[in-house]
DNA sequence: ATTGCCGGGCA
DNA sequence: TGCCCGGCAAT
């Protein structure tokens, strides 16, 4: 094991090509690997790293896309832990694609948990689930009114799908239950966190 | 188990 | 009309 120590010295420092080259590369591949169904003529080990990434580059913008409201007037929660991701995922996205891409093979066991890695990460990217709606504080709802559905029928039970959100209830708890809307303390739909 | 809410009751 | 709880459904 001592034998070349300053040898291995394969390019170093620069990741920022990398991972500009890189990105690019698997653009353009994925494009030309859409129209090829079969694929990896040598090997298959090829195919599963490259099905990830474009997986997330194309198909569907709801994969971790640019945050557009960073930030919301209400509740500061964490904004720290969006920065974080992002630079993190970054910084992996590298060595995933550097592997299928330069063909290097150090040790037939490294790159097996290396493109486990990347599809971890971006599991961590989807931003908030909650959507705003573009139109300030308007409330609009898409009724599809057609002569085929019935509207109310008595004795089915409308309970509404129960809104998403906090409420009065759990934002200020029990003991505050003077905070709460009036709706809210009297059991009723709350007025305040409409959803 | 907890939380949100309708239906119903009382002053 | 304002106030509140029982009890159910959804989480």
């Amino acid at each position: 094991m001592g034998g070349r120590a300053g040898d291995s010295d394969y390019s170093d420092g620069e990741e920022d090509f990398y991972y500009t080259e890189i990105k690019l590369n698997t653009d353009a591949m994925s494009e030309g690997l859409s129209g090829l169904a079969p694929v990896s003529p040598s090997q298959s080990l090829t195919s599963p790293p490259a099905f990830p990434v474009p997986d997330c580059s194309r198909t569907e913008a709801s994969c971790a896309k640019t945050d557009p409201k960073p930030m919301t007037p209400l509740s500061r929660s964490a904004p720290t832990t969006l920065y974080l991701v992002h630079t993190d995922h970054a910084y992996q996205a590298t060595p995933p694609v550097t592997i299928p891409g330069s063909k290097f093979t150090p040790n037939g066991s490294n790159f097996s948990i290396s493109w486990q890695s990347p599809p971890v990460t971006f599991t961590g990217i989807p931003m908030s689930p909650t959507h705003h709606h573009p139109a300030g504080s308007g409330e609009q709802r898409q009724h599809a009114h057609t002569v085929l559905s019935s509207p109310p029928r008595g004795t089915v039970s409308l309970r509404k799908p129960r809104g998403e959100g906090k409420k009065c209830r759990k934002v200020y708890g029990m003991e505050n239950r003077d905070m709460w809307c009036t709706a809210c303390r009297w059991k009723k739909a709350c007025q305040r966190f409409i959803d």
